[in-house]
DNA sequence: ATAAAGATCATT
DNA sequence: ATGATCTTTATG
């Protein structure tokens, strides 16, 4: 079933970023259904964290859909050429988000092939935040899509994953944050072959 | 108005 | 290692 609403405004992005992995992300665009478990996210917090882009509450109009209730989509243009999908947490006013950074690929193979423009299946299919975005269709006009719609949605299909299955590390492309740069905010899923490279 | 940098990926 | 590629943001 979806997550509701009460999933994503809780306070704590960390917890958030955590329970999100072995919940299923779900598209769909142009009527065709994608979907994939995450295995791997980020968390980004909005008052305290550098590296996130609404760092210190800054609103602009790319970070304003951050501040919005939880539940909705924060989707954003990187190096010109990715299209990096994120969940909006917490309540009106704190900007946090989880960024999808990998998923294991479950419904709408095909499709996904076809979007990334490959012939058959790879880890590489979905595995890195530009990646899923572009596997799953997502691009910055869904920003601002509510996640309990029809066209982008997260479900709960009761995967379980132990918190001894649950490794954390540094982010991945935030050295500029500094010291935030070195928290352990980076989250996949111990083993699985479906997360992206880096350590 | 202009410039610089960026939560990345694929290729060499 | 390096290039692609273009939005967002900061500065003048």
């Amino acid at each position: 079933m979806k997550l509701k609403e009460d999933f994503y405004t809780r306070p704590d992005v960390e917890q958030v970023s955590k329970d999100l992995l072995g919940k299923v992300l779900c598209t769909r665009i142009n009527g065709i259904l994608t979907s994939g478990k995450i295995v791997e996210t980020e968390a980004y917090c909005g008052a305290t964290d550098r590296a996130c882009h609404a760092y210190q509450h800054r609103r602009t109009k790319r970070t304003e859909v951050m501040f919005q209730k939880g539940g909705v989509a924060y989707v954003y243009l990187c190096y010109g050429i990715h299209h990096l999908f994120n969940v909006v947490t917490n309540c009106k006013d704190l900007a946090d988000a989880v960024l999808i950074r990998a998923v294991e690929p479950l419904e709408g193979e095909e499709e996904m092939l076809q979007r990334r423009n490959m012939k058959k299946l790879a880890y590489r299919l979905t595995a890195g935040p530009g990646s899923v975005s572009q596997a799953l269709g997502i691009l910055t006009r869904h920003k601002g899509t509510r996640l309990d719609g029809e066209l982008i949605w997260l479900e709960d299909r009761n995967i379980q994953v132990q918190e001894k299955d649950i490794l954390s590390g540094a982010r991945i492309g935030v050295a500029y944050a500094e010291e935030d740069a070195l928290l352990p905010w980076r989250f996949r899923i111990k083993d699985n072959p479906w997360c992206s490279k880096p350590q």
